[in-house]
Parts: structure tokens; sequence; C-alpha cells
DNA sequence: GGGGTGAACCAATATCGGATTGGTCACAGC
DNA sequence: GCTGTGACCAATCCGATATTGGTTCACCCC
């Protein structure tokens, strides 16, 4: 059998896209998600390298696959430049160490968005916050709120921020602690992070960078504390700031 | 001459320290910072391996240089993990988001290093601030006020916000307006700047978070107007740093 | 001519082995 | 005790070679 169709030309190419495609869905393929090289397809397909290339364009097209000169090709998507930075922070992170991050970022991210904003980006908060307020479940809620807080980011328009802010996010979301998180997600908890999301957003309105700023952090605190309160049932000496010790974790729990 | 020092020991490690300090501030290294292979410092200074560390230890306490297995000995700070980001986000960059960026950070992490530092890291600051009140030439003084800045966010302790503080280094090294920074550091302004450390350190030696941050903020608002007023004469038009967005940078205050 | 095939070539990456370099330890000498 | 010495380990670099995606070209077939 040489060749998939008795005959040539586009009718191989889109073949050969169905064929691979079952290869990445079906999970043949080696564990890191590369799939064999263009010219072992074509060997193994009995098709013409041109005809796998248009294949496999096919499937970038439609970001099922990427691809990179002297490597490769994988299935799903590129890796994420920034996302190498956090998972080599990751391990020396805990939930403190991200709240207190978060502490120091984030209100100067909304005093900067707060002197930037313009009307429709405020309309945008506002919707955003809407949608957290009257998500039915956590993940919904945790899902716009932080869109929320990402939108607050981007309209701070500092880069270099913003970059820091999505290094926040990229350790978060490297996930451990998604409990705690979860269950500092209380109906009447959500309720409370609506009125400050609107005082935030309110804050920003008025062009006021101070008030965006306080609002911001004491937002984050109510945050911090409910964490704490959640998973501060084996610390629980106070609002001892707690050193950032690798071995603190593994207290008591 | 087989030793620098008639008798061994700790004052061979200390005299090598100082030679090899000279080797750094002399510049007479590689381009890249590299300074000798440590067999090779013990065959010019005909001193032990051992004392050569010992002396290259004391270096790199100092924070003057950083050391890797298999690669070498460098002079300065270590390089940014995430370099390659910094250089992904470099071109949206300008000097106001990047004093945008440090006014937002180093207050924290001053506020957060009055919270963690012991005497030895109090002491380390005060060196710091000493060697860089004293230099005597421009270069010299970026070098020292960057490792004490630099030192005041290691004792902070937060590997996210220390990952941050990395990320606004790497993008300011990626340099442009090297020249800005260099004409904002008049002997005047040294002393003032002098003073400003002195001040911060205090605060951290007293474990006052609120006075560290604000010491912390003064300064960095001293250096943004001292770096504005510069920018301003290079180009007349006033201090309008290139809008990174066409509609932010409207509200004039 | 348009589309396809095959082959060659290019550029980026991986891989492998040997050399280099910082990190560490054991032992001897004072 | 501390220091010097040597040896070894582990990470890194360097060069040569192979692999791989990207590109171009001549050629063939409807």
């Amino acid at each position: 059998m040489r060749q998939i169709m008795p005959d040539g030309g586009r009718d191989n190419a889109s073949a050969a896209r169905d064929v691979i495609f079952g290869l990445i869905q079906g999970g043949g393929l080696e564990a890191d998600g590369r799939l064999p090289p263009e010219r072992d397809l074509c060997a193994r397909f009995g098709i013409s390298r041109r005809a796998v290339r248009r294949a496999l364009d096919a499937l970038e097209a439609e970001g099922l696959v990427w691809r990179r000169q002297g490597k490769g090709t994988f299935a799903g998507a590129p890796p994420d430049p920034g996302g190498d930075l956090a998972a080599l922070i990751a391990p020396d992170t805990d939930p403190l160490s991200v709240m207190e991050a978060r502490l120091a970022l984030e209100p100067e991210l909304a005093a900067l968005a707060a002197r930037r904003a313009s009307a429709g980006h405020v309309a945008q908060l506002r919707a955003l916050a809407d949608r957290a307020a009257q998500a039915d479940d956590g993940d919904a809620a945790e899902l716009w709120d932080g869109a929320l807080h990402r939108r607050i980011a981007d309209i701070a328009a500092n880069p270099i921020l913003r970059a820091s802010f999505t290094l926040i996010n990229a350790v978060r979301a490297q996930q451990r602690w998604q409990h705690e998180r979860q269950l500092a997600r209380s109906p009447a908890l959500v309720a409370e992070y609506a009125r400050q999301h609107a005082g935030i957003i309110d804050a920003i309105h008025a062009r006021d960078e101070g008030a965006a700023r306080s609002a911001m952090r004491a937002h984050l605190t109510t945050l911090k504390t409910n964490l704490e309160r959640v998973r501060g049932l084996a610390t629980k000496d106070g609002p001892q700031p707690t050193p950032i010790d690798p071995q603190m974790e593994r207290t008591q729990s």
C-alpha cells in the first residue's frame, strides 16, 4: 500500500490530517505530545512530504499542534515563555507569599488603573464584577473574579507590572491549595467580595488613585484573612506573619 | 614568591579577596564579567584553592560576584532566570514604566525586609550603603546601589516579589537609557541618595515597616524626579514620556 | 500552466563525548 | 583546631554529528 487514497494530491493531505488527528486524540504518541517526524509520516502513509506538511499546516492552523524547526511537532498549545519562570519559583511559594505579592502589586495596579481607565474600561469592569457576583458556584466565581483582577492589571498599562501579575497568576495556577481557595468562597463571602469589587471600581471610575489603592488593599486583606482562617486551623498563633520557611507547611497538617 | 603573605591562612584569603576585588573594579576581566577559574587564581596568587574559595565566598556574600558550577564565577548580579521574559516585554517599556514598577514593588519589599531582617542583614545593608556612598564614579555607585536594593529584595524573602524585582532589573539592564541614568548620578545627588539609603536601613533596623515603606518610596520618588529632569533636558518638549497607550496619558495628573 | 513529487539544501535543535569549572570530601601536616 | 592538597562529583561548555522542520528547485503529469 503506497498511498492512502489510490489517487494523489489534496485527498492524501486531507486523509493524512484525519489520521494524524486520530493519533493526537487517541494518545498514540510520546508522553510529551511529540508526534513522529514529517519524514517518518511520509514513509508511514506512503505520501509525499508536501502532503504531510499540508496536513500539519491544517492542524497547526486549528491550534491542535505547534512546530519548531529542529525540534519537532507537538500536540497541544505552544509552551508559555513565562510559565517556566513560574514553575521555577513555584516550589518556594506558599499561599502566604502569594498573598503578600498580591498585596504588594494589585493596590498599585488599581491606582494606575484609576489614573488611566477610560469610561469604556469602567463599563467592562462593572460587567465582570456583575458576572462574578452572580456566579452560582465557586468555580465560576473564581473565573470571573480572576478576569476582573486581570482586566484591572491590563488597564494599569504597565508592561512590567503586568508581567509580574501574570507571574503571580501562573504560580497560583500551578495549583496546590486549590482546595483552600475553594473553601474561602462561601456564598456570604462572595457577597462581601462583590461589595468590595464595587468599591474598587467606583474609585477607579472617580479617578481617585488613593481610594482605588486602599479599596484593593482592603479587598485583598479580606481575602487573605479568609484564606488564613480556612487553612489556619493548623497555625493557631494568630497574625504572626510567618516566616517563609519550607518546613512550615509540613507541620500538623 | 609563593604566597601573597609570607605566612598562610586567613591572611592569604583576605589578601586574595582584595586583589580579586581590584580585578572586578579595575575592569581587568572578560567583557561578560567572567573572572578566571579558581584553579587559575590559585596558580596566579600561589595560594591554595581553599583560600581562593574563601575569598570568593566573601565576595559572593557581599553580592559582588555569583558562581555557577560548571560555568564560572562572574562579577555583578546573578543572571535573571526570566531574562527572556524581560527581553519579551522590554520593547514595550520606557523609563516611566520602570519607575512605576519600582515604586510599586520596592516599598513593599522594604517593608517586608523590615519585618524579616536580622542584625546581620542590617550590617550587610550598611556595608553596601557605605560602599555606594564612597564610590568615586558613577559606574561604581550604580554597582553598589544596585547591590543594596537587591539585598533588600533578598531579605524580604518573598520568591514571587523577588522574581518580579529581578524582572525589573532585567528590563533595566536591557539598556537603553543608560546614558540618562548616568546623568542622574551627579555627586550632589549621590550624597542625597546616601542619606536616603541610611534612612531606609534605619527603618529596617527598627523593624518599622511603615517607615521603611515610606523611606523607600521617597527615595524612588527622588530618583524618578531626577531621571525625569535629565530626560526632560534631552527631549525638549517636557516630561511627556511616550504614552504606552494612545488613550491613557491624557489625564495630566 | 497548475498542482504534485522528489530531492537537495538551509537553519535551528538535539545528541553525544570530552574538556572545563565550581562544589565537596577525605586525608595529611602544622 | 585550622590549612593545604589532592581527588572526585556534578553541572556546564564546546565541538562534531545527526535529526528535524522550513525552503527551494527541477521535473513530471494531468
